[in-house]
DNA sequence: TCAAGTGTACTACGAAGATTAATACACTCG
DNA sequence: CGAGTGTATTAATCTTCGTAGTACACTTGA
């Protein structure tokens, strides 16, 4: 299910992190689904089991799991993460509006900007 | 009038780096001012030529200084710099509005967000 | 109760990156 | 030409980061 590519510069943890994220906002795997142990996952991947615990923990920290002492992992509700991943969002775009002002530009600048970027087809 | 701290955890060329930008923002040096020698300040501040040499070589990047081969630094006209900021907000400005609307914030959202910024008195 | 399975905390090692230093080169100008 | 300037290259040192090893705490079912 999961594949790790060496050739990728960006560590291990990171690489599980971003897969199992997808996984969840896809919803291959849906809410209060049991994830595999840290070290069944860290077994089957061939990596050390405090990899793998470091991935569910920025699962955790993002809101897409919830942990249970001596039970185990689980996907969050939907909601949580929706939540969370809004809020950082906000935050950021916050500060850059933020910046943006203090550099110079304008009220009208700004709306202008994001007109453009709402009025854009394709986005990444 | 540069002062290194030690106890900061910031690299030296970083602090010297910000330190002259502050400078050259707040108009205490002013355009086509010559800047002290790399080998010059080195020696003032206890470092390396290098050092210095980077936090001159940052400064140009960012607009801030122009430097001729066997001549020395100089400092920008204002509106090098000014520009070359603005466009970084601008850019990064962009990138959190495309995260936003991706994450599906409304246009109506943005636009309230950017409201409460622009009336807000004091910004940091 | 205990043993197996679970998450977690702590420490340490190794590699990779960042920072600084040493040195040599190229240019300007008197 | 020589002193002063910026710049390139290389090397040494330092710091950070990713990963691994190990021990601890909890849950559950036999």
């Amino acid at each position: 299910m999961i594949i790790i590519d060496y050739r990728d510069k960006r560590p291990i943890y990171e690489q599980v992190t971003d897969k199992l994220a997808q996984l969840i906002i896809k919803g291959v795997l849906s809410p209060n689904t049991k994830m595999p142990s840290v070290r069944q996952l860290a077994i089957d991947l061939s990596v050390n089991a405090n990899t793998v615990q470091r991935a569910y923990s920025q699962l955790e920290q993002n809101g897409y799991l919830y942990s249970v002492v001596g039970k185990g992992n689980f996907v969050s509700e939907v909601n949580d993460w929706k939540n969370q991943a809004t809020k950082e969002n906000i935050a950021t775009l916050r500060q850059a509006c933020i910046n943006a002002k203090n550099c110079g530009l304008t009220y009208d600048d700004v709306k202008k900007l994001i007109k453009e970027v709402y009025e854009e087809k394709q986005t990444s």
